[in-house]
DNA sequence: CCCATGTCAGTATCACTGAAATAA
DNA sequence: CTTATTTCAGTGGTACTGACATGG
């Protein structure tokens, strides 16, 4: 079973007839897949997702965030947020407290489990990340990050 | 403690607390979130998500692919294809044969109306990035490919 | 008998829309 | 009254694991 792992990538996996977008496309896509394949593995192993372990990565850093500025950072819809911090509300990750000074807001803080997640490596889709922005180098590195800013961009531009 | 920490709320999206490899991560996820975002449009739009027409996409240049053989130009799991099949068959866009030489097997080609989903383009994910793709220009283009297969590489280390 | 191919059942997260509750 | 913030209900797609049917 272990064989089927593409006998000839060059024919498929790199396919000349899919021409430069297409291409483009099926690498974009596999990369998203990945990292919900690995967001996935991550909650059997661990018990956090990828956008989980993200928020508590955020929130290990700037703690006190309200909801909807962490929802602005995510780049993610407000209602869709509320069923993440549930998520992690519920396994005791972190803790909403009303804001005093606004009493519509809630203000996020990690508790002390929340905290141990936030230290958290091995096995994380930020792992593998982290091996590959080391192997790019540095200069690469920057050139990368504009570069996803620009995919984002023009993505954001789609509606 | 009286700090007032009320700085540029823009800086927020690329706060400089948080590291290169969180920021990495931070817009990494959010490519990801965006082109889930523009499926989901996509599907109200038009019918199809941004996975389902990929598979148009390829099925059309290479007509007559197995299941299997398409779940691995995918990178995906040939359980989570089977329901995608399954949906484009429902919509009457994909054909699935029987494979007269091997009876395990389905072999996959386009509706007529499959191939106008093939064609088209407008407020597609394909569209966002084709836009950014001509704004990187060539020789950017293939740096970002390398990126992105080295980005995939390490990801997929991470078992 | 054993392996390969693919489907099916069950489970969980994410992501929205639209409406509602609450507070400024 | 109007606006802002957040939650809630409902819907659908993706992605797996593990079991299974079927054909080579």
């Amino acid at each position: 079973m272990a064989e089927k792992r593409n006998a000839n990538p060059s024919s498929l996996g790199t396919s000349p007839h899919l021409g430069e977008v297409l291409e483009f496309m099926q690498l974009l896509w596999a990369v998203v897949h990945e990292m919900q394949s690995i967001s996935k593995r991550m909650h059997a192993q661990l018990g956090v997702t990828g956008p989980q372990r993200l928020v508590i990565r955020i929130l290990g850093r700037l703690p006190g965030l309200t909801a909807g500025q962490l929802a602005a950072v995510l780049h993610l819809h407000p209602s869709t947020l509320t069923g993440v911090l549930a998520r992690l509300e519920e396994k005791q990750i972190l803790e909403r407290r009303p804001d005093p000074v606004d009493g519509r807001r809630a203000i996020l803080f990690l508790t002390a489990a929340g905290r141990r997640f936030d230290a958290l490596r091995a096995g994380t889709v930020e792992h593998g990340v982290q091996r590959a922005l080391a192997r790019l180098g540095h200069s690469h590195t920057a050139t990368t990050r504009r570069t996803l800013r620009i995919l984002l961009e023009e993505l954001e531009r789609t509606s």
